[in-house]
DNA sequence: ACGCATCATTTGCATAAGCAGCTAATGTGG
DNA sequence: CCACATTAGCTGCTTATGCAAATGATGCGT
């Protein structure tokens, strides 16, 4: 043992400062704007980026989701007009995502909670983990 | 913004190092020894203190699980034999968990994986978060 | 002693996740 | 041109979870 207590130490912590934020965030996007935090975080990425349009497997490498859970995610979202899914015309095995204005809106209004949520605890931490 | 931005890549950073430890934490506690991250969880808080019998309640403020959540894994561990149930005579509302000898054992065997784990991705960086 | 608020835990219900199996579209070799 | 392997994405099934209501045990006021 001796520097491996240091592991479980460093282990427990991240578990601490992940849950504290991650179970905020959930429940004040739910409660604010309807989303889940996969589908903000699903949102997030279609909308950083300049080209508005990224296939499935694009976003599933992204974010620490299984293809299956993605593809429900993006379902969840489309069925609340939040997202439209067009089948890409080069492979027409592939579906590109891309979000609706009210997609866009949505996620405009949603970020304000997820970055005061952020302040509220990483505030003031150094920029490591 | 300017700083704001500081924040969202830190809690980008976090999420990800989060994902990365728990899904193989949780793969490969499950493939050699067949407990879930919360199982393991929950007999190390059992075992890693002296007085080895601990009422639910202690246990759930300890993790982050609802107090709902808690009660079916100590359920499915005890189904396993790895704990036991006892209640408590002060207070006959409450229950005592305590893990048995097969679960003592279990927690041994699994706690090399978990630190396994822990080394193979928190190594050599700083303790803080 | 009786009713009632309170606390500890479990259970019913709805939801998101992963895995494995499925279909459809591509690409490759004969 | 036809098999076969590969890739992209979706769906059925099982499971762990959270919330809210139910159950069971205590204690308090009268």
């Amino acid at each position: 043992m001796g520097s491996d207590t240091g592991l479980v130490d460093r282990w427990r912590s991240l578990l601490s400062s992940y849950n504290v934020v991650a179970s905020q965030l959930e429940r004040e996007l739910q409660d604010a704007h309807g989303l889940t935090m996969s589908e903000y975080e699903t949102l997030d990425r279609l909308i950083g980026v300049d080209c508005e349009k990224r296939r499935m497997q694009e976003l599933a490498a992204d974010m620490y989701l299984s293809q299956s859970a993605l593809s429900r995610t993006v379902a969840r979202l489309e069925k609340g007009g939040l997202v439209q899914r067009t089948l890409c015309e080069d492979d027409r095995r592939g579906v590109y995502v891309n979000p609706t204005e009210a997609g866009v809106r949505r996620h405009a209004e949603a970020s304000k909670t997820h970055r005061a949520v952020l302040a509220q605890h990483l505030q003031g931490q150094p920029a490591r983990v």
